[in-house]
DNA sequence: TGTACATCAGTGAACGCGCGTTCACTGATGTAC
DNA sequence: TGTACATCAGTGAACGCGCGTTCACTGATGTAC
């Protein structure tokens, strides 16, 4: 059947991935069909073999894009090799993170966008925060930290609000310096927070 | 000379009150110059006798959106008038805001998208976010807190991201219940946060 | 194993559409006399 | 005070452009025999 499956998928995730990250970097309006195929090395046309509209791609991007903070939550070899709390922290509100938002956090980069899009969209958003929520509560626990689940999962969701909120800020403005002082005033709060 | 100064101004300030609002509820791009002229009951031509470029447009909107929720902070016939931090952080997750976001905060809806804009944008918001933050501080102080201005201050940087982050959250996630639990769960450990 | 055929991922020009911006025009109103 | 004129806020058709999507086509490759 013309080309195998498999290179087919291929292909497809490729795209997907392209999407994750421009996405990110530009907006959910950012970037065209034919920027992302030609990117993909593919040319406009075959985008609809692999998708019915532009949309399904954003919602399947949105997906994959969740799973690039959570794969640094969460994938280590061993338990001692998964980050502590305080470093995860330190880590979202780098110069680093702030300055390359095409592979960081994409709620941060696209939540309020998000909250206008179609129902796919956000419904694969919602999957992927919740299991975010859910690896931030694992971390907290394994930071030895008092308090019953139900606190643990508060103070995850205050906790993730604080840094995606920080750092759209810090990208927003335009004076270096404030930029660096709400990355810094935050993550020293948050730590605090985390530890209390 | 034609038509009065004033009678200019005043349209002018129609058109830069009807966009902060506008582009609030769609993001930066979401409404046309035509759209926004016409809902001031005008037509598109007249748009560029008040603004240069529709950039210059979103900059005054920008500034003039923040004001929004500057005023309910610090707008208040006296002291005893103004809101404390508690209820502030109330007001700001409660439904009520995450569903209207055309006259809630801006900094929420738009950061984002403020990042990826010209310069003009984000030197507005820098603006404006100083001062949201400084009149924050002194909603602190007057709850009669602990603690130097510094630590203020970076206090009242975190308890803003929190809250942009929470409502941003909220607003994208397409169950209600997860809505409803990230707001009270966000305002629960940033009232904590505010009266540590 | 070798050949003829069917499939379908990928091509690239074309489509209709909405956008920001331009422009020649209008006509109400402020100003000069 | 009355009149002629100049100004310019506002009009609405037109522009070039980039977008998402469609479509007739191609040709590499899997399948049937």
């Amino acid at each position: 059947m013309g080309r195998s499956q498999a290179a087919k998928a291929e292909t497809h995730d490729r795209i997907v991935q392209i999407a994750s990250e421009r996405l990110r970097a530009n907006g959910l309006d950012g970037v065209s069909v034919a920027d992302l195929m030609k990117e993909a090395g593919l040319t406009v046309g075959g985008f609809y073999k692999h998708f019915a509209t532009r949309e399904d791609l954003v919602a399947e991007a949105v997906t994959v894009g969740q799973g690039n903070w959570q794969k640094r939550i969460a994938n280590a070899a061993s338990e001692a090799d998964k980050p502590q709390i305080g470093e995860l922290i330190e880590r979202y509100l780098s110069p680093a993170h702030r300055d390359a938002p095409a592979g960081g956090c994409l709620a941060a980069a696209l939540a309020a966008e998000i909250a206008r899009s179609g129902v796919q969209t956000r419904a694969s958003f919602t999957e992927g925060l919740t299991k975010s929520f859910d690896l931030l509560v694992e971390r907290l626990q394994a930071a030895d930290m008092a308090g019953d689940d139900m606190a643990l999962r508060a103070r995850a969701i205050t906790i993730y609000s604080a840094l995606i909120g920080a750092i759209s800020l810090a990208r927003a403005v335009s004076d270096p310096a404030l930029s660096t002082e709400i990355m810094e005033s935050a993550a020293a709060q948050i730590k605090a927070l985390a530890a209390a």
